[in-house]
DNA sequence: TGCGGCTATTG
DNA sequence: CACAATAGCCGCAG
């Protein structure tokens, strides 16, 4: 049944009619500035007006699950000042059934329906079928059941009711979805819930849209002043900027009797440099020569200049130009679930800012950020996803490294180590001896590492507590043994903790996004493990309350029977230097 | 122009 | 320099 609408409340009305209520899925298909709905059999065209306001309208009385293709539908939402409380994201669920990081319609489609990829439709090439009756282009699937590439492209779509039929399409993507999901549980290939990860990780992309939209605040006088007393001012030309290079340069080649021929920027150079003075080194990382600054003056200098360079070049006036608005925000892309394991990453340097620059990141006029974190929540998640009753015992305490310490019999320091390279996969150096201990010690967890190594090892595909595949990847004739088989095991090893813990993480950063309500609130920054808050000072000390309530709910509703405790450690800052 | 190697930063 | 990530510059192949 199709239907059109002229108003918000005739979009309500249609949807309740069909018996959508809180929770239900409702597709939702955004082009341009034409919107369409689906619910059960029908789909429901918005007409006239501004489209969007009916998408608000519907959100705000009736809030159903929003059912899209990908981030680019919240993302548009979010331009259009519309914050929606749940999703069902076929993309990014589609990642945590399938690995990897590819999610475009057609890919999914085919994936969900057992279709070759390699005859996936092309926009624009002579079809086939096109001469058979009944193939209708106004419909998005076609008769040998792929999807038609102009709708995949959206060069097809005009119309709302066009948007409202790839509404009907994604609704359905979602359903197959999730049986999948379902089935997965059911046979025990996923230990977790595997539906509910998908929700979350859905939710979690809506909290991206919003960090990549609000942005983190900046300080940009202080940031200005603070990369111009490293590097000097910015540098009005090219000419400037190479004096400014040369200038930087002069404070290393002081040292050296000749500097002629060496470029600093080329690690060969460097080496052939530092070789002239007696320095002999495989390489030429910081951490390999920091113990070697009294052998030569030279190599405090060059490690100063690595360190101006690394501003100069990656966090200095070009990234402050072309991140940081005028607004005093540092805004980037951020992914819900990149990489290997599902941990969100974010462009711009939100991820990676140098601890120096975190000074300048400072909260608003009548507000302040409250910081927390997740306290040694890797071992804690291992605790939970093996099942280890003596691990789990270990999380009681705030530092579960005590307990660790006392059981194996060693300093604290050591079964930090112990437990940090048997999740790493470490076999070398000081853990070897304590990592015996940890056998006898938490047997389940060793084996439950140990059996994801084995797995890697032999170039099969594994999944995480809460169900996302880890693709280990081509296994070059038969190798289960080499060096290559044993990095395919660490990385499977690490996998099962890292990805877990996002998965944690993620349900953890949208309970608090769904808690703080009406509050004036904002997450700013995810961080694997910690949480930056931006929020009005009368509210902080709320928000650290909600932060902690948040952590025992989530942790419940991540893994409902784990036993397992979890610690934040939360602070009211008006920097983010101050926290730590 | 694209890619691997090296380097630095973060959790 | 164990696990993960982003990002810049260099040399080299095409």
């Amino acid at each position: 049944m199709h239907r059109t609408v002229h108003s918000p409340d005739e979009a309500i009305a249609a949807l309740s009619d069909h018996g959508v209520q809180r929770g239900s899925p409702v597709g939702l298909a955004v082009h341009d500035s034409t919107v369409g709905f689906a619910a059960g059999d029908h789909t429901i065209a918005v007409e006239g007006g501004d489209a969007f306001r009916c998408v608000a309208a519907v959100e705000r009385t009736i809030r159903p699950r929003w059912v899209l293709w990908s981030p680019d539908t919240a993302a548009a939402l979010v331009r259009s000042g519309i914050r929606v409380s749940t999703a069902w994201d076929v993309a990014a669920v589609h990642r945590l059934l399938a690995g990897g990081w590819r999610n475009d319609p057609a890919r999914v489609w085919a994936y969900l329906h057992g279709l070759d990829r390699r005859h996936t439709p092309v926009a624009g090439q002579l079809d086939l079928m096109g001469g058979d009756a009944g193939d209708d282009a106004d419909q998005p699937v076609r008769p040998d059941g792929y999807l038609r590439a102009e709708w995949v492209d959206g060069s097809w779509r005009r119309s709302s009711t066009d948007a409202a039929a790839w509404a009907a399409v994604v609704l359905r993507v979602a359903a197959l979805q999730g049986e999948r999901l379902r089935a997965l549980s059911k046979t025990g290939a996923v230990a977790g819930d595997s539906e509910a990860t998908a929700r979350a990780e859905s939710t979690a992309e809506l909290l991206c849209a919003e960090l990549a939209h609000d942005g983190l605040p900046i300080d940009r006088l202080a940031a200005v002043e603070l990369i111009s007393s490293l590097v000097g001012p910015r540098p009005q030309n090219e000419a400037e900027a190479a004096e400014g290079r040369r200038r930087r340069d002069a404070e290393v080649f002081v040292h050296l009797s000749s500097a002629a021929g060496v470029d600093l920027r080329n690690p060969a150079d460097v080496k052939a440099m530092l070789r002239r003075v007696g320095i002999d080194v495989p390489d030429t990382r910081a951490w390999r020569l920091e113990g070697m600054r009294s052998v030569h003056p030279v190599v405090d200098a060059l490690l100063a200049w690595r360190k101006a360079e690394r501003i100069a070049t990656t966090f200095g006036h070009t990234w402050l130009a072309e991140h940081v608005g005028s607004d005093g925000r540092l805004r980037g892309a951020w992914s819900a679930s990149d990489g290997a394991a599902g941990r969100m990453t974010a462009q711009a340097g939100l991820h990676n800012l140098p601890a120096e620059l975190r000074d300048v990141v400072v909260a608003k006029h009548g507000h302040v950020f409250v910081r927390a974190d997740l306290g040694q929540i890797e071992p804690r998640v291992l605790a939970a996803v093996s099942g280890d009753e003596a691990l789990r015992r270990a999380t009681q305490d705030d530092d579960l490294y005590a307990p660790v310490a006392k059981r194996l019999g060693v300093e604290r320091s050591v079964a930090k180590i112990a437990v940090l390279a048997a999740m790493y996969g470490q076999t070398s150096g000081t853990a070897g001896q304590a990592l015996r201990g940890m056998e006898a010690a938490y047997p389940a967890a060793m084996k439950f590492l140990d059996t994801a190594a084995q797995q890697g090892q032999a170039g099969i595909d594994i999944r995480t507590y809460g169900g996302r595949l880890i693709r280990v990847g081509e296994v070059a004739d038969g190798d289960v043994r080499g060096a290559a088989a044993a990095a395919r095991g660490r990385y499977a090893r690490n996998a099962m903790v890292q990805g877990a813990a996002a998965e944690l993480f993620k349900v953890w950063a949208v309970t608090v996004r769904a808690r703080l309500g009406d509050l004036d609130a904002r997450i700013v920054l995810c961080l694997h493990d910690e949480l930056l808050l931006h929020v009005r000072e009368e509210d902080a000390t709320g928000v650290v309350a909600l932060l902690d309530r948040c952590l025992g709910e989530a942790a419940h509703r991540w893994h409902p029977t784990s036993g397992v405790r979890f610690v934040t450690d939360t602070s009211i800052v008006r920097s983010w230097a101050e926290a730590k």
